[in-house]
DNA sequence: CGTGTAAGGAATTCTGACACG
DNA sequence: CGTGTAAGGAATTCTGACACG
């Protein structure tokens, strides 16, 4: 049950990198973060990093914005999507619990 | 049959980050370019530009160079390894071609 | 051969702010 | 609200070279 720190997810691109990928400007996508739709790493020094999945959040924030849809929208929609995850993991822990309740286990 | 352009391969992570990630200093990453043992990509500017998987080929160069193996032994391996494969693709080609050309195939 | 370093310049990134609408 | 821009500074990256061993 390992999260294998995936290619996807490690934040490694810069912005300016990020902005090629995107199309995006870097104001743009600072603005973005201000607005808590994106949230970079930062390196020692404090330069943003991005992961792939980061640059792909941004691609669907730019189509959503072309539509005119407004960043406090946006980032509804994230914080639902989101949380309908959650509860999609709470289930499966539920039933993991009952399982093991059901027939015993040694080690978690 | 597409290559899909996966994360493991984009070139997008700069020579600061690769450092990070490697533990070796830019001169080293440099130089082993030089010698032919890594291949980035360029932005517009000129500046590198690295896959996750030049990161984890820099990884094995570098537990190489600490067994005291030396840049033109590891080209060497890595060459003879890159022929191997070309070596595999060729006969899966023909395999395919074989059967393509006893049952017939209307379209490549 | 493999790596460190100082050198100088050009591009990158950062923040806070003013602007417009 | 969302984005552009000029501002100033600090860190990044690049190349070619000298050094050592």
């Amino acid at each position: 049950m390992e999260q294998e720190s995936s290619y996807k997810e490690r934040k490694v691109i810069t912005i300016g990198v990020v902005s090629e990928l995107t199309g995006l400007t870097e104001r743009q996508i600072r603005y973005y973060e201000e607005r808590k739709l994106i949230f970079p790493e930062r390196s020692p020094r404090g330069n943003r990093k991005y992961s792939f999945m980061d640059v792909e959040q941004l691609i669907d924030i730019a189509n959503k914005r072309e539509e005119g849809v407004q960043t406090f929208e946006i980032r509804q929609d994230m914080l639902k999507q989101k949380q309908k995850e959650d509860a999609r993991k709470v289930r499966k822990e539920m039933m993991r619990g009952q399982i093991n309740a059901r027939f015993g286990v040694q080690k978690e």
